[in-house]
DNA sequence: CAACTCCGTATCGACCCGATACTAATGCGC
DNA sequence: GCGCATTAGTATCGGGTCGATACGGAGTTG
């Protein structure tokens, strides 16, 4: 038996850890019984709830593929199956031709709607103190950004809290790094190139 | 496109989900990278984690399918193959001649050693203080409770936290639900009856 | 135009996973 | 003791995921 005395004092991020995993497995499982009358896999249902929050500069099959970790190969083949379904539509971007943009059809939308994968969730959450909710946010966010940087992958934030989002007026936004404006609504979805803007504490 | 309006004030917990899921897949991500080297699945390494620390009632095929959330039939492949491997042992038990109790064999308690699987989840949360952890462990505690009770499925919890728990001296404890007597170590490994004691508040 | 890079697709093989059917051991009623 | 239902685990099959590899087309640089 492999002993770990030093460890006994730090061993709450493993429990941490433990519970991340736990509760992983059990939102897969979740997904699994969500997309079974439509003989859908987790991930396919995983691409979908993707799409339906990406915005434009993150609507690719390659920002998919980072999303997920998995390979830009294998996602093309989840994009084939979504496709087929008419789950999703796929049209060619107009100035780099290579690019293919991605969204959601009208049917996927409603499969998303009717399927409701984060139902469960939301009861299991409800008797949680909205104050104990954000701070464990906080303190995930924090795990999730540094996990991602040591993985040198996309951080995939909302540019509200990205250090590029300038706020132009009222209503109007701007990424200062592709040069759009933004509307309010874009602003709340997530994107491939975000950048965290400072560390932002807990409360 | 679908409109939740009315979901604008309690999104939180949404947002937590996300936070979960996306760490589950980095995490996923992280056991595929681990397991390359033996060509070992995600699957392989979740389920050497558990038997390193499932207890004496949880250490069989059927304990882990719960666990993991698969059937048994799938689990009793992947058990094939860890075996194969020489990664695992079986045998089978005294009293029951149909159950199969599991352990981790040298070579796959080497194997989970040299892995480090956790060891980028360490490396992230370095930096998040222990009471953020606390709190942020707290809270998806109760989460997976009461996930796990919607589900009907096995809470798998630690003895230390369990209602059947007792003390019968320093080092002594006794599983009321079993009757049988338990060593310090052991109401430290994760088992399967487990229920929880009280609802242990944050503090 | 050539060389190179980048995005996406196609194909292949290994493997996951659930469904179903099966064996063997146990428990229950008699 | 003897049927019968129940339970733990296995075997098999088919659909599907996934990475590796190779490929083709679009963009970029010279």
């Amino acid at each position: 038996m492999i002993r770990g005395t030093e460890a006994r004092l730090d061993k709450n991020p493993i429990v941490l850890l433990e519970l991340v995993e736990r509760l992983g497995n059990l939102m897969r499982t979740e997904l699994r019984r969500a997309g079974a009358d439509e003989s859908l896999q987790p991930v396919h249902l995983q691409a979908l709830i993707y799409l339906s929050k990406a915005n434009r500069y993150s609507n690719t099959p390659q920002a998919l593929a980072e999303y997920l970790g998995l390979t830009k190969g294998t996602v093309s083949q989840t994009l084939l199956l979504l496709d087929r379904r008419g789950l999703i539509e796929r049209f060619e971007d107009d100035i780099d031709r290579r690019v293919v943009r991605l969204r959601l059809s009208p049917a996927g939308e409603r499969l998303l709607y009717e399927a409701q994968p984060t139902l469960a969730w939301q009861n299991a959450t409800r008797n949680i103190s909205p104050n104990r909710i954000r701070n464990a946010v906080s303190a995930l966010r924090e795990a999730l950004t540094t996990l991602q940087e040591d993985n040198e992958g996309a951080p995939f934030g909302v540019c509200h809290n990205c250090s590029w989002c300038q706020k132009l007026s009222q209503r109007i936004y701007r990424c200062g790094r592709m040069g759009d404006r933004l509307s309010g609504p874009e602003t709340r979805k997530i994107c491939r190139i975000f950048e965290a803007k400072k560390t932002e504490e807990a409360a």
